[in-house]
DNA sequence: CGAATATCAGTAAAACTGAGATTA
DNA sequence: CTAATCTCAGTTTTACTGATATTC
């Protein structure tokens, strides 16, 4: 992941300008790669910080809840929990109601950790958006959050 | 790739919304997907269009030049080409004067080809920017790429 | 000889599927 | 018995690395 590239060269073919230009989304892979990078230099990736967000702002959940909320799988959700425990960040403990669930809850490390991680995304977030100035960044998140909203809604 | 998701649910965090909002590229994969599905029902994907594009626009080609060019790995583009020439979109031929080398040119159907692909992905960039009207999708894609920009040239 | 070309085999990460064991 | 929960094993796709044979 050294080589962060983002355009198709200097012969790219106007057919291809032309369609990266109106496909936004084809074009950005690499905003969410210079995202995965700068997690992974402090040990995480993106999974971390939208689980330890949920529990941060939901409470305690079973793990079947936190997968419906982050829109992690269930299977890969395991891991992301294994890896969230090791660092002490999460406490996993049997539901005594229900011994199918676990109790997933937030530690105060973990609330450190997601403070820490919450950082690294908006120093990114400043990285990418820094040649446009305060108006154009709400403009064009204005813009990209009505596409969004729209594709959200099965548009 | 049935299942078309983008946001993060009902009970989406909103340290992960803000992100989202702020991160336009955390959240751009699904316009990547809805792309590659599209190709994908005509029995394409994205190297196809890229690769004809180029050979289209800038003529025949040895795999080394094609591959600097579309910035698809030398290694993938073999298969890539495979699947062109089985198709009869392209034709590939040893180089006489340097039998290292293969020139790859399209073919009419190749070129016929290339508009079909275009013209699904003309739709999937209709589809997309649906809630936008001619002036905001200038707009957003004018900011999008000076984003682009800053980000190609090392930012 | 060293360098470039095309090819193949294989790795790594992310997204996703399916099946098994346990409990409600 | 059916359904939900957690877990594990495995698939698929994409991006990428390394090695090899051939030719310059």
């Amino acid at each position: 992941m050294e080589d962060l590239r983002f355009d198709y060269g200097d012969e790219t073919p106007e057919l291809v300008k032309r369609q990266l230009s109106r496909l936004a989304g084809m074009t950005s892979g690499l905003m969410s790669r210079i995202a995965a990078e700068a997690l992974g230099e402090v040990g995480a990736h993106k999974f971390h910080f939208v689980v330890l967000a949920a529990l941060d702002e939901f409470g305690p959940a079973s793990q079947s809840v936190i997968a419906d909320r982050t829109r992690v799988y269930r299977s890969d959700l395991v891991a992301v929990l294994n890896e969230l425990a090791d660092g002490g960040w999460i406490v996993r403990a049997p539901d005594p109601a229900d011994k199918r669930r676990n109790t997933i809850t937030i530690t105060d490390a973990g609330r450190e950790r997601l403070a820490e991680l919450d950082a690294v995304l908006a120093g990114v977030n400043e990285r990418i958006m820094a040649p446009l100035d305060a108006e154009e960044r709400r403009q064009l998140f204005a813009l990209l959050g009505r596409v969004n909203a729209h594709l959200a809604a099965g548009g």
